[in-house]
DNA sequence: ACCTGAACACCGTTCAAGT
DNA sequence: ACCTGAACACCGTTCAAGT
């Protein structure tokens, strides 16, 4: 419970947890995840690599603990607005924080953060969608709707932006040189628009949809008509 | 060009792309990704390590023929029903291809396949929106938000049924442990729905809301009162 | 043509021993 | 208490040489 920190007793530590995911974010921007070994990160912090198990028990952890900090200052994402710019907001906010560093996607999709960034994300949403009336199901749905639509976008935009040597976007050259117009003429047709880099817009897209649901099942009884599979107020 | 496979020359090769996928794919579900290494999959065929690279120029190849196999059969999915009934089919679909193996979402998710079966189910999705009337650029971006969306959530979904040790689901109990209802009042009311292994309700309310932005789309002067950004036939 | 054997340049992690 | 040094058990990848 006490391990390092604790008392101010020998000498001052060179190492903290602080400090360390610190630098870690700096490496990753700096070389990426494929990249980013205990061994290059203890020499970033002029240290033998098995000092850095006294402050994370494994790779793991310390990745977790990259992608907790990845979302501070995300909570302070307030807008005005109704409830569905407000969330559009809270959504914007987690793609620019993951955007924000290199292969900020796969470090927090490979991991499963728990601390009070991450939290007070959740927390912020659900807030928004039980003010608005949701019921405490649908909050709880929407936010895992709304986290994961985001994880695989900016998975795939920070995929297709990786370049392979200078160049960059490999995988959408990839793919327009496989769509075969007379196997896939619906792809072939659409190829522009797919491989378009204009991600933002993608995301916007995305994201109305799902706000556009959300007021659907607002006012489910006046304007909808499909089968009222989830009821309000759980 | 023709490397190896086309004349049948000298001892019949005892590796080729197809039974070293299949090996592969069945050694995927037995170790999981982590443990899943070139030279166990050597083992697996009874070969060196290097004779797998006359096959696959790389790991990240063999993974992506992988990731490629697992979407086989995935295009044969048509139901009947109108074109929502459709792309929902199309978007389970590819949830339960994922699912059908162990670690297929993070497979998938860190390759970019642009096999038939990829090109296939991207065909069959854009087939279906536009046949329903919808733009070139509104279904490719529709493509986009269903299978980020099925990626997201599947990622997550195979991440929290992963054991640590015969006993699973330690991300959700992580999960519960953190959510103090003094600090995140909101997150501890929802934590029973967030934390529900229902998953595949959790899927179907994240594909609804999609379904039914998709047609307010559909009849936006008529019902919709959000600013128009995505006009119809682009 | 296809595969072996052996090497190169690394990994994450552990742990006695030093200071 | 905190870190070093050195090891353990691996990795992906390359490539001369065998058959």
């Amino acid at each position: 419970m006490s391990s390092p920190s604790t008392p101010a007793r020998g000498r001052p530590a060179r190492l903290d947890r602080t400090r360390t995911v610190d630098t870690a974010l700096e490496l990753l921007d700096e070389v990426g995840l494929d990249a980013l070994t205990m061994r290059r990160l203890a020499d970033a912090m002029d240290v033998q690599a098995g000092a850095l198990y006294r402050y994370f028990a494994t790779k793991g952890d310390l990745l977790t603990a990259m992608a907790e900090r990845m979302l501070a200052d995300l909570a302070a994402t307030r807008t005005d607005g109704d409830w569905s710019e407000q969330l559009a907001s809270l959504a914007r906010g987690m793609r620019t924080a993951l955007l924000a560093r290199r292969d900020g996607a796969r470090v927090y999709a490979g991991t499963h953060a728990t601390g009070p960034h991450t939290l007070g994300f959740a927390e912020a949403v659900i807030g928004v969608l039980r003010t608005a009336g949701f019921g405490a199901q649908e909050a709880a749905r929407t936010l895992m709707a709304v986290a994961h639509l985001t994880i695989g976008h900016t998975l795939e935009e920070q995929a297709a932006l990786q370049s392979v040597g200078g160049e960059g976007a490999a995988d959408l050259e990839r793919l327009r040189l496989a769509a075969d117009p007379e196997r896939y003429p619906q792809l072939a047709a659409a190829l522009p628009a797919l491989t378009s880099e204009d991600f933002a817009a993608h995301f916007e897209f995305g994201l109305s949809l799902l706000l556009q649901g959300l007021r659907a099942l607002d006012r489910s009884p006046t304007c909808g008509d499909g089968p009222e599979i989830y009821s309000r107020g759980d």
